[in-house]
DNA sequence: GACACAGTCAACAGTGTGTCGAGTGGGGAC
DNA sequence: GTCCCCACTCGACACACTGTTGACTGTGTC
């Protein structure tokens, strides 16, 4: 028998379910220890065992939960991104009153997303560019949020409140592609490369660009170096 | 002996050298089967033994050639970040009238450096997202080309030139980071994905980016959508 | 002819992956 | 109570890839 399950029903509070569903706890466990050990190394450096062990189970045990290692931080990647969805949903659609304000909620609501979980982010990073499911769930996520971003700037163009000039879905892969690269880079370099922007400057940095390619006038609210 | 041996020495026009190097022959065979096999398959499903049996060697043969993998793709990589800085720097020394023109001419370098290499573009931005070695250099190269970026930024600056605004070097990262997101999406995506630019607008478009974000007024030579 | 040396590889050791088949324990049917 | 089912577990295996060792080959030099 495991000698996990000696020090787990030891706390006699257990009248939850009819069913005890351990197998979810190990689920969390496995989880849990993912972005722990991504905290500490990459992901091509963690075995399936290191995986197991740190959620106090057998490598085969492991296969009984998940696929393959992918399939685990493709799970992680889930709720970033539905954290950061959420916080894109609500900033376009709050009632916020000025678009500046706007584009700056969902720009910090994305980053904090991130912020708050760098280790993900850095796998994240990692399994995409080398392809796989990861490729394909994060192009999903970015596809969406051109498809939001090229839908609002041609609305303010319609309504004559931006100007009209490159294709609204080129510059709306333009904008997300230097968002992406930097955040990767402020969250995901490994120790703060001389390539990051500082993290209190960041979100500023790049709303100034937002407003000035999509309203080309710039409110510019440039923080003093 | 090796069977390769039988079919390269049939031509006898081999007076050349004292002492025939058949090494670099083969150290040759190898970058060549790295590239050519990076056109059908990822760098993580190409083995040493393909690579080894791709130069016709035996896989400690390899070793004596090459330390590991990620050799061989710093050495490909070594060439493409040469053919794009050669661009680079001779559009910023050659005598052209413009701003734009010259800036033209170092976007359309790189990314010609990078397209005739795709298959190197996608390996080296899922070595670089692996950490080690590759990334190491790539940082390199990206921290040579914001420092003239940033640069060129403050010299347009200080001869009026361009607008004050965000810090130079803040403005250097975004730029580049948008540029390099791009050209991996449109280079190296694994079948031109939902967020490439179509290729012929490509340059074009980052161009006009470039020129509003450091000049804010737009000579915008928005190409026909 | 003996020596150096670049080049070559069979074979080994180590590590990681994924699978199979044989358990084990607890809840529901009877 | 007993039996069986099923979620769950893991020892052990087969396989793939990596990196190293040590012995071997051919060629050119003194």
């Amino acid at each position: 028998m495991p000698t996990a399950a000696a020090d787990r029903p030891r706390r006699c509070r257990r009248p939850r379910q009819p069913s005890p569903p351990t197998g979810d706890e190990r689920r969390a466990a496995i989880l849990e220890t993912a972005e722990r050990l991504l905290a500490e190394r990459r992901l091509r450096d963690i075995s399936i065992d290191d995986l197991a062990r740190g959620a106090g189970i057998s490598r085969p045990t492991f296969y009984f939960y998940f696929g393959s290692k992918d399939e685990v931080l493709l799970t992680l990647l889930e709720g970033v991104v539905a954290e950061a969805d959420q916080a894109v949903a609500e900033a376009f659609g709050s009632l916020a009153t000025s678009p500046a304000e706007r584009l700056r909620s969902a720009l910090t609501g994305v980053f904090v997303a991130f912020r708050d979980h760098r280790a993900i982010t850095l796998a994240i990073a990692e399994g995409y560019a080398a392809g796989g499911e990861i490729h394909t769930r994060w192009t999903q996520s970015m596809t969406h949020w051109v498809d939001i971003t090229a839908a609002a700037v041609e609305a303010e163009r319609a309504r004559g409140a931006a100007p009209d000039g490159l294709p609204a879905r080129d510059l709306a892969v333009m904008l997300n592609a230097m968002n992406e690269r930097v955040l990767m880079d402020t969250y995901g370099a490994f120790g703060g490369g001389a390539l990051a922007i500082p993290e209190e400057r960041v979100v500023d940095s790049l709303l100034a660009a937002w407003l000035h390619l999509i309203y080309r006038s710039a409110p510019l609210p440039a923080p003093a170096p």
